[in-house]
DNA sequence: TTGATGTAGTAAAACGATTTACCATAACCA
DNA sequence: TGGTTATGGTAAATCGTTTTACTACATCAA
């Protein structure tokens, strides 16, 4: 039971595979294909249940309908959210996302990029790592469309959607302020990419701006792929020998590495210690007290993103590059 | 820049197309390729970059290396982490992953399904729905490997890879049932899946076995689609109108709503009232008091399935279907 | 009558690989 | 001597589409 193709179509319908593939495109009028004929092959189509061979097809017009989706890690819960407003989008458009997870390993990133061309994906969607710059680089020499989002490579001229992370980070330690926090600690990571080191400068700066000095013994930058009990216990070290009654942390996971290192201490946020976190998840929301965080806006990061690779996509004139920083939303549970 | 083709390497080395081609799919020795001749071609693709068009490779080859697999919903956590296992285990073999969800659609699922097959990909990994029988049937029929997960569709002749469900909601039940619980609920969906009936039928057997009643307004099924909102008042009458001094949710999400309808209402988990929920999930360890949890083994489900597909791409001739049922594991906390 | 224009459609090249069938030449044996 | 086998390689068909360039006929205006 081998597929049909465009040629058995044609046999069937005593036309030509021209013909056929005109009718198939839409190009029927355009081409003066009389209405007879169409009316016959369609129905042939309808009825035999012919699908055309996407790759024959993306072999001849070079393009693939497919758009890449390169994140750190698709277990994440924010780039899972993401990842699946952005399917359902470009699925609505005629586009397929395949994605894979880089776990930030260089290696790993500049395979799957290599992947995807060999694959010859439309578009690249990226949520970049340091050191991937010359291979991003190559993308746009060949007029591929890239777009980064959640993390930019400053250096390349590409587009790039992404939350006010500085901002964020900034209201985070000003509203620990208000509450009359005087020892406010951040919980970061050691990964050298733009979106951290704006929470953590944002972090820093809100501290001058209203005078209090930054103690760099408040501040625990945690190894990248490390595992989660020696995260904890890093923290447990943080919250043990501080007088400090605020945390920030800069990722979702690195708060729940923290409210368990909370929990193991049996130390309870309240009077003496409150607790801010980046990118909601659901633990937060259940967690008692309610974990404040602060929330990036999923939905209008989706849609950008998809807005601007569409509109990369249909014009072949090379678009200018845009830096779009959305704001972020500090939710305060209790 | 176009991308290099096999033919600027055979006329850079001077030789036939041919013969690079078997230099790079490493049947050099066999067609008697001399030493000479090999080094040289390797020499040039090496410096060039040069990398095979996968598509022309596919649309010759008829397969793609490639692996669809289509869930419920990408970002449910339990279908994000078996996605990465299954990207992970897949990709150490030379296989990619394209993945999609479902969103227990039975059109996009079968869209999805025609889309992947157009797609040429080799195997099908699916977590599936009814109505879905005839399209995966057609698949059989191609003599193209399926294998469900999670879920089946025990009609057709097909491999599948899951948990116990039945035991699992049993000895969940009779945990509370030690615990001196007399009046257990069960929170669930209406969604017409085996595994969801399995755990439906496990929760039913174990209180007729331990001579409970089964109490048919214990039991309450939320519809599939509906928003957060309604699930959480739906499942606030249920805790309100009853005596109940026990909850077994079905799914994560489901649990996850009773948790926070649980908050709304003030209750406590603890002397008067125990929960169990199907799937774990981070906020579950967070919660004060701990959430116990019924635990799927992702590890496995996941190597498992990656076994049966890659057993049954390299075997031509076809494998008797196996059904294979995994343990689940009890995870008391509090 | 002629040349232009429109209508209806087709043949064949091209995309970039894999693979089958084949061609030389040399070597070897009986 | 002639037949077989091994060595080193290539030409061309093929996969299923899209697209360019063409044919053939009809109609119409000048």
């Amino acid at each position: 039971m081998k597929a049909l193709s465009i040629k058995d179509i044609a046999v069937k319908a005593n036309v030509s595979i021209t013909t056929v593939s005109f009718i198939i495109n839409g190009k029927a009028k355009e081409k003066s294909i009389s209405e007879a004929v169409i009316e016959k092959v369609e129905k042939i189509i309808e009825e035999s249940g012919y699908k055309p061979n996407q790759i024959a097809r993306s072999l001849r017009t070079g393009n693939s309908n497919i758009i890449g989706l390169i994140v750190e890690d698709i277990s994440n819960s924010f780039f899972a959210k993401i990842a699946r407003l952005i399917e359902d989008k470009a699925y609505k458009r005629g586009y397929k996302i395949i994605y894979s997870s880089t776990e930030n390993n260089i290696g790993k990133a500049q395979e799957l990029i290599n992947l995807f061309k060999t694959r010859k994906v439309d578009a690249y969607i990226i949520s970049p790592i340091k050191g991937l710059e010359e291979d991003v680089q190559a993308l746009l020499n060949e007029d591929k469309p890239v777009i980064f989002f959640d993390r930019n490579l400053p250096e390349l001229k590409t587009n790039y959607v992404g939350a006010d992370h500085f901002n964020a980070s900034y209201q985070s330690v000003e509203s620990f302020i208000k509450e009359g926090r005087k020892n406010i600690a951040l919980v970061t990571t050691d990964i050298d990419v733009q979106q951290i080191t704006e929470r953590f400068e944002g972090y820093k700066k809100a501290l001058v701006d209203n005078k209090f000095d930054y103690k760099e013994e408040l501040v625990v930058k945690i190894h990248f792929n490390q595992d989660e009990e020696a995260t904890i216990k890093e923290i447990k070290t943080l919250l043990e020998n501080q007088t400090l009654d605020a945390v920030l942390f800069a990722t979702n996971y690195l708060a729940i590495s923290g409210l368990k290192a909370l929990k193991q201490l049996n130390k309870k946020i309240g009077a003496d210690l409150s607790v801010i976190a980046y990118d909601d998840h659901e633990a937060f929301e259940l967690h008692t007290p309610g974990i404040s965080t602060v929330q990036q806006p999923l939905e209008e990061i989706a849609e950008t993103v998809i807005k601007l690779i569409l509109s990369q996509l249909s014009s072949k004139s090379k678009l200018p590059e845009e830096q779009i920083i959305l704001p972020t939303k500090l939710i305060i549970r209790d």
